[in-house]
DNA sequence: AGCCGAACATACCGACGGTATGTGTTTTTC
DNA sequence: GAAAAACACATACCGTCGGTATGTTCGGCT
C-alpha cells in the first residue's frame, strides 16, 4: 500500500521520537528496572535493531527521556519566573512552578527516583544543574547581589532548597491530604521568607 | 579438618550475616543494578540456594541492607540528640549528626540513591519514617508545642528539611570544596534558626 | 538408634541486554 | 542515470542474570 516516501532524515526523526515516547511512557509507569527493551520496541512498532541504531544502551535511551522531562520542567519554571518583574517574586513563582511541574507522577518516577540510580548521582546532578537547578542558583545570586537576601554562599543554599522541593513534590503526590499542598507551599514560603533581610533585623549587610 | 560444630540457629545467623555483609559491601561500591547475586554468594563463600533460603529475592536482600544502614544512621542521630538537654539543641545536634552520618558513600548509595528506585518511593519513605525521619518529626513537634518555633503543620516541614539534608549530604560528599561543609551547615542553621520566634518578631504565637 | 525437618547445595530455565550480520532504500557520485 | 556508497533499520543469535525445582547433608528430638 503506497506508503508516503520519507526522506532518511525525516524517518530517522520519527523513529527516534516513537522510541523515546514509548520509553518515557513505560519508564514512567513501571520504573526503569521493570521495563524491557522488547516491550518498548514492540509497542513502538519497531525492532531492537532500530533502538540500538539510535541509542548505545538501555540507559542511553533513558538518559534521553530524562533530558526531555527535565527540559519540560525547566521550561515551565522559566515561564513562571519570566512572568514576574521583581526578582523576589521570580524566585517564589519559580519555586511554585517547580513544585507544580514535579507533582506529575511521570516526572517523579523518571526525574527524581530512577534518574540518580540509573545514571549515577553525579551525572544526574550535572543534568539537573544544566536545566532547572541553574535557574534557582541564578535567582538566588541575583537576590544576594541586590541585597535582598542575606549575603552568603549560594551554592549550598541552592542545594538545600532543591532537595527540599524534590522531596516535597514526592511527598505531595502521595499525600491524600488536600491541605498538603497549601501547607507545604506555606512552609516553603516561610523558609524562603526567612532569607530576606527584614526577617532577621539583627543581620546587617556587608 | 575438625570444623567446630555449630547449632542450626547459630549457623543460620552466621550465613545471614555473611550474605548481608557482602551484599552491603557490593551494593555500596557499585550500585544495586551492577551487582549480581552470583558474585555476592561467591565472595560470601555461599551458594544461591543459601541466599534464596534466607531471602525472597535480590530486592529482599537489598531491603535488609537498607534497614541495617538506616538503623545505624538513626542510632547516631539519636545518640547525638540525647546528649543534649535543650530541645532546640537536640534538633540542631540531630541534624548535624544526620549530615555527618550521611556523608558516608556507603550510606548514600544504598539509602539515598538506590533505596527509592529499588524498593519504590513509598516503601522507602515508610522505612525512612520508621527510622531517622521520625526523630525529626518528633523534635519539631516538641518545639512547636513548647512554643519555641512558630506553630505550623510539622509534617510538611519535616519533609522539606529531610529532603534538604539528603540532597546536601550527597552534594557535600562530591564537593571538593573543603568549605562546603561549613557553608552548608551554616545555611542549614540559618534555615532552622528562621523557624524560631525571635527571628520573626512580627509573628505572634497562638 | 533413627527419623524428621531445617539449612543449605546443585542443576536448570526463561528472559533480558547487547551484538553481529543481513537487507532494503535513499542519497551521492561519476 | 546507473553504479555504489551510506544509511536506517531488521533478524538471528549469544552470554549472563534472577529465579526455581529438586537433591543432599546434618543437627535436634524422641
Amino acid at each position: 500500500m503506497n506508503r508516503a516516501p520519507r526522506s532518511k532524515a525525516q524517518q530517522r526523526l520519527e523513529t527516534r521520537r516513537a522510541l523515546v515516547a514509548e520509553g518515557r511512557r513505560l519508564f514512567a509507569r513501571r520504573g526503569y528496572g521493570a521495563v524491557s527493551l522488547a516491550e518498548i520496541v514492540e509497542n513502538a512498532e519497531m525492532t531492537k535493531g532500530a533502538l540500538y541504531h539510535h541509542f548505545d544502551s538501555k540507559a542511553d535511551l533513558f538518559r534521553t527521556v530524562v533530558e526531555q522531562v527535565q527540559q519540560e520542567v525547566a521550561d515551565r519554571v522559566t515561564a513562571a519566573a519570566e512572568a514576574r518583574e521583581d526578582p523576589w517574586e521570580q524566585l517564589i513563582a519559580g519555586c511554585h512552578a517547580f513544585l507544580a511541574a514535579s507533582s506529575d507522577p511521570e516526572v517523579q518516577q523518571i526525574m527524581l527516583i530512577d534518574g540518580p540510580a540509573v545514571l549515577g548521582w553525579e551525572e544526574w546532578r550535572a543534568m539537573d544543574e544544566a536545566s532547572s537547578a541553574r535557574h534557582l542558583t541564578e535567582a538566588l545570586t541575583t537576590l544576594v547581589e541586590t541585597g535582598i537576601i542575606v549575603r552568603q554562599p549560594v551554592a549550598p543554599l541552592a542545594r538545600l532548597l532543591s532537595g527540599a522541593m524534590n522531596e516535597a513534590a514526592l511527598w505531595l503526590a502521595r499525600s491524600a491530604d488536600p491541605a498538603g499542598l497549601t501547607d507545604t507551599t506555606a512552609a516553603l514560603s516561610r523558609l524562603l521568607a526567612s532569607l530576606r533581610h527584614h526577617d532577621r533585623p539583627d543581620a546587617v549587610p556587608r
